[in-house]
DNA sequence: CCTTGACTTAGAGTCAACTCTAAGGTTTAG
DNA sequence: CTAAACCTTAGAGTTGACTCTAAGTCAAGG
């Protein structure tokens, strides 16, 4: 089973416009074309799209998910910079999750404040109540 | 003591450009000027940043922030708004945090295909490999 | 045959968040 | 006294990632 453009956009979440951005962008060097020129999307071209999906949502900028890409099309010679790569994202992923988790710790306690403010009785998980800033 | 712009900015780890933007923008509203018309940041003015700074890392756009800093600036009748948007802002972080160790386990079945491609001993935590996409 | 609706392209427009420039003011060191 | 090194403003320019428009092609239904 196959699918166009539109309904590759719809179960990966993004408009057709986006799509054809990408496409642009060396992307999908991956998806064919019918005979009239349109694109065709296959079962495994979704596979594509959803670890592009997966990059972009870990912050990679889509240059970067282009150069991965064409590594990937350009055979076995790129797996080393491949997995260099993915290995240096992932770092960057950590990065993110610790700094993201130190936030919510934040945000938790300016939270409590606000609880202990307006008479809330323990309605949420709480960390030591202190507030991140005055106010 | 206090700090110039430079200094703040250096603390808080943007340009002095960027923090004349967040006051552009109305989220420095706490910052006074000395006799000259420059401005003077006080250790509670970096604490006020240090919120800014974790709301922004945290994905919250910076007319938000806005939103957020002015009612502060407006007093005690605004608390109830500013913990409702802090609660619902926890929740936003809690699905990035999902979405992003969800993204983190597929990085990390890729890269122990390519661990396996190219013969190397489990140097890094492994989940079970299983590539992402095809290639 | 003709309209409807999906697709195509090149290229322009939008938005957020900076990032920088120009032109000028003030303070300190030589 | 003046040059360096800060600061100020308004406003223009950049970047990334879309988002949309215009003009056109193509296949199916009435």
């Amino acid at each position: 089973m196959t699918y166009t453009i539109k309904q590759a956009a719809e179960k990966m979440n993004v408009t057709a416009h986006t799509l054809r951005y990408y496409d642009k962008e060396g992307l999908l060097p991956f998806v064919s074309r019918d005979k009239s020129g349109n694109r065709v999307f296959t079962e495994g071209d979704l596979e594509w799209l959803g670890l592009i999906s997966c990059l972009k949502h870990t912050g990679m900028p889509i240059k970067q998910i282009g150069t991965y890409i064409q590594w990937c099309a350009a055979g076995e010679s790129s797996i080393g910079a491949r997995r260099q790569m993915l290995i240096e994202h992932r770092e960057a992923i950590l990065r993110q999750l610790e700094e993201l988790n130190h936030n919510l710790e934040a945000i938790n306690r300016k939270i409590q404040y606000y609880n202990k403010l307006v008479g809330v009785k323990a309605v949420d998980e709480a960390v030591d109540p202190q507030p991140v800033a005055a106010e």
